[in-house]
DNA sequence: GAACTTCGTCTATTTGATAGACAAAGCGCT
DNA sequence: AGCGCTTTGTCTATCAAATAGACGAAGTTC
């Protein structure tokens, strides 16, 4: 054996009931014994030995020195391959890319993130994400065979089966384009998945955030938009067109600001960052907050969300009532969905999510002003705490479950 | 063998997926052959000729004759044993309880409605319910202890894992009592199954109505409150206490009258039954509808929801505005559920469902013009066709979900 | 150093499923 | 009626997967 050893491995990776269970356990813990794996799966010793001695030969695990003894001989450790194959996540923003390298079993290698415009069209929009991920790959020293699944978010209504977006509002030039043929150029190993960007946000809070193992949640992202990602039973919902937790179109006031939906009083034309930052030019021009004026007079006749955030944060009144104005109003929403949806979760994450306890307060206030006692009694309103990290941990994840297909799935009911 | 073979069985039924698939194959095509089974599963002829042995040995199956010949030796058929045992479903709505007796596949074979008043408390409601139960088995010929599952729908939140009602609005006696121990006392060898009504409605809507294969849809029921039972990914969510679907108390008017759960302008407080009786007196006192008036001076004085539908029938023009009204409300509310959850169906169901073309019309209206277009093209809102049979059938089909148990379920996720 | 544990391998055995031979039963054509 | 062909159902030999348990290697504890 002169050379090290490297199977080729192409996506998806089949694999039936029992080596999953052996992979989903490695996953969990990193480092295992057989005979663990003989103690949570009621195999026997023999069984167990020979399905490791399958996947070491296979490639996927890999003997990891000894273990510490229990009181008897020592164990030999067992853990993932990990030079087995790379999995990608990438998180289209409206106004920025994340990138995340890692290794197959979800562990984040390499990580990068640069402003960007979503507007423009998807081919070079697209050719520089590629260029990032070789460039996370020249720092791991991966070879591009070595990518065996590509998780990507993009913030619009996404045709999940087919991996394309459809009437996307931010991104018109998006539409029908297909995302996974242009990647898969670059990587003929990978299996690519599209999703929307609020979906793996989801699936990263549930996958690596506060909601493990949590059964109904719901995933808020309040940024240029406002979206939902939404866990029902465990599991991902999308919909039937793969366009579920739209929900920064839902009304709030039938007499309100028309919205570019063309509707009128939506959340989105009257809660999101730009009617926060309208409401603040307003502020600052009516003389009501003179700190917003400054504010606006040094950026050069603009504000931005995030300005109203900073003078909140100083005390100034007209901003916090802003805020709070906010609040109330997707709390007037969410109130409506906890009643419908029941979750015991909802996890606050986008740009605004670092705007504070203010606007948690008043979200909390409403939902719990307008929900029913039994929705409420155990609900939990709170800030993601995975930050920027939700949605690459997302799409790695996404990746992840597409990447391995369990074989020979039985009828789960009668 | 001086007796008829009649084996004692014990609910929960215990099948591996083997016998699963072919009494899952058995319940869909009623009778089935051999080698039927070998086609459909892809097993060997020994394989299945085996596994059909132990159910008959068991007595879930027996033979039924013989089939015709397909250019071959005849076949001989195979069906479920009918006399192994009985399910029963009872659909308790707030004035009426009814009751049905179904073979161990879901036929229906005996069924009974009257009314019942639900204010009173549930013992004595749910003897009179076991009553009516003794005497449709009177009129199979069946035994108590034949009676394997019991499922049961209330109208009012249920937690589903303990089967009792928490802080119910319409039958507040019946908070915290246990319906399973009760009706259990009665019948030893069932498995007793309480969820809400809404739940078990929207269940025989995917089983035996228009919602069988369809992943994504939420079932409406108005009457004197307003309910959802939802299905996501082809399973009923009941959310995190079990209360989803509480739909009635989202907010469509901050100024609205005050609604009984407390707060103002909840659906269900302007737009359900008693709201709209409510309406139609005001039009008959006002002098708005002569035909209405009419109505009220024959009916001593009250006005029922029907009365509305009657007059509408009648081209009276006031109550037809009352019903767009209530439509509009509902399918204002419904938009809103539509962009958050993108089903593909929506069922309407209750007592308003024979409200006819012009509730539904004006609910469609609505709602198309407050959804987003790619949750509304392939959306379908009608109302549901079983009418009162959506109840029973839903809660035989909840009794049989948990009456037979697989067992050995692999993880389905990696 | 003796007694007891744990770990990992190996063998004999059991269990479950398969392939394919074969007989029974039926169809259609001459 | 007779012949060839098909389908059905049973039986047997065989293969594959998992188990139990023996056994030696390697460690710990007293």
């Amino acid at each position: 054996m002169t050379q090290s050893f490297r199977p080729r491995i192409k996506a998806p990776i089949l694999l039936n009931s029992a080596e999953a269970e052996i992979i989903r356990a490695l996953r969990r813990q990193g480092c295992i014994t057989s005979s663990d794996i003989t103690r949570m799966t009621g195999w026997s010793k023999a069984k167990t030995a020979q399905d490791i001695r399958d996947l070491v030969e296979k490639g996927f695990l890999m003997e990891a020195g000894e273990g510490i003894s229990q009181g008897g001989r020592k164990p030999r450790l067992l853990c993932i391959n990990r030079n087995l194959g790379f999995v990608v996540g990438v998180d289209i923003g409206a106004t920025s890319v994340d990138v995340a390298l890692a290794d197959i079993s979800g562990g984040i290698l390499q990580r990068y993130s640069e402003a960007a415009d979503v507007r423009q069209r998807p081919e070079p929009f697209l050719s520089r994400c590629v260029e990032i991920i070789f460039q996370l790959m020249d720092l791991q020293g991966c070879r591009s065979d070595q990518i065996l699944g590509i998780g990507i978010g993009v913030p619009g209504p996404v045709d999940f089966a087919r991996g394309v977006l459809v009437a996307p509002p931010l991104m018109p030039d998006w539409e029908n384009f297909s995302i996974r043929g242009f990647v898969k150029e670059s990587f003929p190993n990978a299996f690519v998945v599209v999703d929307n960007d609020v979906n793996i946000m989801a699936l990263g809070e549930q996958r690596a955030g506060d909601g493990i193992n949590v059964d109904h949640f719901i995933f808020v992202k309040i940024g240029t938009g406002i979206g939902a990602g939404i866990v029902s039973n465990g599991k991902i919902h999308r919909g039937s067109t793969g366009c579920a937790g739209d929900i920064g179109h839902i009304c709030v006031d039938k007499n309100g600001p028309i919205c570019r939906c063309g509707n009128t009083g939506c959340l989105e034309a009257m809660a999101a960052g730009p009617a926060i930052a309208e409401k603040a030019v307003q502020a600052a021009l009516s003389g009501s907050s003179p700190f917003l004026k400054n504010l606006m007079n040094q950026n050069g006749g603009v504000l931005r969300p995030e300005d109203v955030n900073t003078a909140c944060r100083e005390g100034d009144q007209a901003a916090l009532e802003i805020i709070r104005a906010s609040g109330q109003m997707i709390g007037d929403v969410l109130a409506g969905l906890v009643n419908f949806f029941n979750p015991s979760h909802i996890f606050i994450g986008g740009g605004i999510a670092n705007f504070g306890n203010h606007l948690l307060v008043s979200i909390r206030r409403a939902v719990l002003r307008r929900s029913l006692p039994l929705a409420t009694t155990h609900l939990s309103i709170n800030f993601s705490r995975m930050g920027a990290d939700a949605g690459v941990t997302g799409a790695v994840a996404l990746a992840l479950e597409y990447l391995f297909v369990i074989e020979d799935q039985p009828t789960t009911t009668i």
